[in-house]
RNA sequence: GGGCGGAUAGCUCAGUUGGGAGAGCAUCGGCCUUACAAGCCGGAGGUCACAGGUUCAAGCCCUGUUCCGCCUACCA
């Protein structure tokens, strides 16, 4: 493409815009099912098809897309599979609250018609996330777009649904479950959030039926008491000996149940009876199983009371419970109430209290699967990133339970269960079955229930790719490379993705599991909408552009540690691309008439300050690629930072100046003289290098800010096609040049010195000055005499002067570095008092330092036990200290002199 | 109750075999120097939470304490 001068201000909107629909014209992202290339694979967390995109999105995709981007250009062949998952009861409450604001519910529609609006929904809202994923750069293969109720997915679900049954992994039965009277649902142990309640301790005496006294039980529902079968107290607690067998009356009720001994109870606890209710209670189920208790439900799947409940029926079972205690009280019962913090159990979808809730429902067996997901992790054939989650991993494989599937909502997939109504046989099958396995009756009737959505979720990774199928995909990018999320769903969705994939696969749904951390706002705390802190991932993306957003959420992207997220902080790395844009554009400026191709480079050509970019380009580049290669995303985003920031604009680009803007003109060249490059030669070998270092550079970047590093690689001579499709730079040994880097650090450290004088002493930078230079060391004088015009440059000299050790000139500032003295000419302007503080303070320094090294050179145990090389390191230090010490104690005594003789 | 993580500059945080305390932002001083004032140059700023221990040597390893997060759990 052709090359052309970058605007002055980086326009991110309309670049973003265009490139990314030029990447999906040319069918950039694009996986091939058949390749002689190395496979890479990744597939997407599936957003929920009802989301926006967040914060969490916009930080998981963006790590995902980086990744992607670095092994496609690495020559990997790269799918990143992407979709989205059906939500079920997210998605249905949206629709739900969409009917209920025309006044009506899934009910008055019916089911078919209901799910048919669901799916009408989809077709109009459900695109909005890709949309908004497409904004921030993800490079997924979107011709492959997957949704979890997809044909190919939902025979993926009942195909596992069927095969788990038949190996007796999946089973029905009656259990208490955690139930969301507002959704109406069953909810996994894992859908119920546990919060802290200040509530009460209230204790109610249950009468004895024929005698004076009762017993007193403590409760926090008393409202479930209406359904007690039994009152249990420990079998070797002394208070309540004897009462076994005897009954008690159930207050309200008028029921007599019975005393019952379980080791269960604790004696310390409350008054130590406990009253037993087993159709609210999953521990007084189970304590009804033991003792063959009959279950009486009080609450209704709606949350009220039930006809069970006797007078209470209808009522709201929170009212019911104030209703309960005020009937108590009257009756005399209530004993006492205290305040009593525990934890309460809520709907994660929404907030709603879930109760226990005695049901038939459908089960997942996960202990034998979890033991190959285990198994798999202690091997290594899957690995977590960071190693930390490993340890979570395992606390809650260990201790799984199993897994209540069965969602009583219409929007998933229909368990493919079937009843007899005449014999009660129950037939699960792939396709409705015509007749009853058992006694041949017609009638069969199909289970209401849906399957969780993480059921289909688990599948995620076979089932986009055609599973049951064995499809070439599958061959060519199961297991997947890495999986990216956050550890919020390691164990709704990575375990049992873990899980599934072993069992049906026979393999482990991906090598890696890097897990990330959560996007805070800048104080720490969780986003929310209802606390009003959310920053919207659109709203950065218009304002900063998406590179500067993605390139924050790599800097700040530590293992970890969660993500602080201020707009502050994103408009800082704006700056980082602004910068960049600038250094380009300063670039292309001078390579207009640079054509790459006609250019031989020479490698005696090479400057001192070519070889040290290059050098440290080479240094860069193995940060980048360590950085990622063990998903160290900030690492890789901090080298590249500081290395474009401090080294290539602030020492490479300001050192290069003078060759550019004189193409032939009469500036004293150094190198010229070493190697007799002709002038015009060092313009064109400099214009290669900068050409060179900005092309990799580009590549490096392009990664973490496509669509920056791809406008520029567009303008930038030499180049073909989209910087997708470039290499990804490799690190080359024959660039790392230690002589160039200490070299230039000599030079660097005297420019440093000068500009540290100036600063200091007030020198403005129009007003040029002469310094003067004096070490004993031959080499280093040789080097500063050959690149004085540098630092003339660099510093705004006048003049400099390089001398071996002397007189030191009069009226100067002075500064120290190695074994360099500076001495920077302030005739006439020179301020005595401000210079001698100046000295004063660097000998301070010193002296702190100089403490610390010689009570390590004084401790004999040191000197005996320390390693040779660390004992000589100190002496070193300690020698050059009191080197500069004795430096600038001269040019202060010098100093004093002058100032005291006025 | 169990488990995990954190505490380093004013703020956010790096600091990977124990031997030089660092970055970004903010702050202060000086600069319109021909890519960039969204910039350039320079400065200041820290008892590495506390108390012990191991070691010649500890931000780093061990023990304990305090504070803050998070995950997990059925004591009614």
């Amino acid at each position: 493409m052709s090359t052309h001068l970058l605007k002055k201000g980086y326009e991110p909107k309309e670049v973003e815009r265009r490139w990314y629909a030029y990447w999906e014209k040319e069918g950039l992202f694009s996986a091939e099912d058949i390749s002689g290339k190395r496979p890479f694979s990744i597939v997407i967390p599936p957003p929920n098809v009802t989301g926006v995109l967040h914060m969490g999105h916009a930080h998981n995709n963006t790590l995902q897309d980086i990744l992607c981007r670095y092994r496609r250009m690495q020559g990997y062949n790269v799918l990143w599979m992407p979709g989205t998952d059906h939500a079920g009861i997210a998605t249905q409450n949206v629709v739900e609250n969409e009917l209920a604001r025309q006044g009506k519910d899934r009910h008055n529609l019916g089911r078919e018609e209901f799910v048919k609006r669901i799916w009408q929904w989809r077709e109009e809202y459900g695109g909005l996330i890709i949309k908004q994923l497409k904004r921030i750069g993800a490079s997924c293969d979107w011709d492959r777009e997957r949704f979890t109720m997809d044909e190919g997915l939902s025979r993926a679900v009942k195909t596992v649904f069927v095969k788990l049954y038949e190996q007796g992994l999946i089973y029905r039965g009656d259990y208490i479950i955690n139930w969301c009277p507002r959704c109406q649902t069953a909810l996994s142990d894992l859908e119920v959030d546990h919060e802290d309640h200040n509530g009460h301790l209230y204790y109610v005496r249950y009468p004895f039926e024929d005698e004076e006294g009762g017993v007193v039980v403590a409760t926090t529902r008393p409202e479930t008491m209406l359904g007690d079968t039994a009152v249990a107290v420990n079998p070797s607690d002394d208070r309540y000996r004897g009462l076994e067998g005897k009954r008690v009356i159930l207050p309200l009720m008028n029921r007599r149940i019975p005393i019952i001994l379980d080791e269960y109870v604790d004696a310390r606890f409350g008054t130590g009876a406990l009253k037993i209710t087993p159709a609210h209670d999953p521990h007084d189920f189970e304590i009804g199983e033991r003792h063959g208790l009959a279950s009486v439900k009080v609450i209704g799947g709606d949350g009220h009371m039930n006809e069970q409940a006797g007078r209470f029926q209808g009522q709201d079972r929170f009212e019911c419970r104030e209703e309960v205690l005020e009937a108590l009280g009257e009756e005399g019962l209530l004993e006492n109430t205290e305040p009593y913090q525990h934890s309460v159990g809520h709907c994660y979808r929404c907030r709603t209290t879930v109760d226990p809730y005695l049901s038939k429902q459908w089960f997942v067996k996960v202990k034998p699967l979890a033991e190959k997901a285990i198994a798999a992790v202690e091997t290594g054939d899957t690995r977590i990133v960071p190693d930390t989650w490993t340890k979570t991993y395992f606390e809650w494989m260990n201790n799984i339970k199993d897994w209540c599937i069965s969602r009583q909502i219409w929007w998933g997939h229909r368990i493919p269960g079937w009843t007899c109504e005449h014999c009660g046989e129950l037939i699960v099958a792939m396709d409705p079955p015509t007749e009853c396995s058992a006694c041949k009756g017609s009638a069969l009737v199909q289970e209401t229930d849906v399957l969780d959505t993480w059921f289909s979720s688990a599948l995620w990774p076979f089932s986009t790719m055609g599973w049951p199928e064995g499809t070439q995909t599958l061959k060519t990018f199961y297991p997947t490379s890495v999986l990216v999320t956050g550890f919020d769903i390691l164990f709704f969705w990575v375990a049992r993705m873990m899980m599934m994939g072993l069992h049906f696969m026979k393999d482990v749904p991906f090598r890696d599991v890097y897990i990330h951390a959560l996007v805070r706002d800048a104080e720490g705390k969780k986003m929310s909408k209802s606390k009003g802190n959310v920053i919207d991932p659109l709203y950065v993306i218009d304002e900063y552009g998406a590179d500067a957003f993605r390139f924050t959420l790599a800097a700040l992207a530590a293992q970890g540690r969660d993500i602080k997220l201020s707009e502050d902080r994103i408009e800082g790395y704006r700056h980082f691309i602004n910068k960049l844009w600038n250094a380009a554009r300063f670039s292309l400026m001078h390579l207009s008439d640079f054509e790459p191709d006609q250019f031989r480079q020479d490698a005696q050509d090479l400057s001192l300050p070519d070889r040290w970019i290059l050098s440290r380009l080479n240094g860069v580049v193995d940060n980048v690629i360590n950085g990622l290669d063990q998903y160290k995303f900030n690492d890789a985003a901090n080298a590249l930072y500081q290395f474009v920031w401090h080294e290539l604009c602030d020492w490479y680009l300001e050192i290069i100046k003078p060759v550019l803007y004189e193409p032939s003109g009469p500036i004293a060249d150094p190198d010229k003289e070493a190697h007799k490059v002709p002038q015009s030669a060092r313009y064109k070998t400099t214009q290669f290098v900068l050409w060179s270092v900005l092309n990799e550079t580009l590549r490096l970047l392009h990664p973490f800010i496509p669509f920056v590093a791809e406008e520029i690689w567009d303008k930038l001579p030499g180049t073909e096609g989209s910087i997708m499709q470039a290499e990804f730079p490799s690190t080359d040994k024959t660039r790392d040049d230690r002589e160039a880097e200490d070299a230039m650090k000599l030079l660097m450290g005297v420019v440093s010195g000068i500009r540290n004088i100036r600063g200091e002493m007030n020198v403005p930078p129009s007003l040029s000055v002469e310094a003067v230079v004096q070490s004993p060391d031959k080499g280093g004088r040789a080097l500063i005499e050959q690149r004085r015009d540098m630092i003339v440059n660099l510093c705004r000299l006048k003049n400099i002067e390089v001398t071996a050790p002397g007189k030191r000139p009069a009226s100067s500032a002075t500064s120290v570095f190695g074994n360099c003295t500076i001495f920077f000419s302030l005739k006439g302007i020179i301020d005595f008092e401000l210079e001698q503080g100046r000295l004063e303070k660097g000998v301070g320094k010193i002296n702190k330092e100089l403490e610390g090294v010689n009570k390590k050179l004084s401790n004999e145990d040191f000197l005996l036990k320390a390693p040779e090389e660390v004992v000589q390191k100190v002496r070193e230090k300690r020698e050059k200290l009191v080197k500069k010490r004795q430096k600038l104690q001269d040019q202060l005594s010098t100093v004093s002199q002058i100032s005291s003789d006025g």
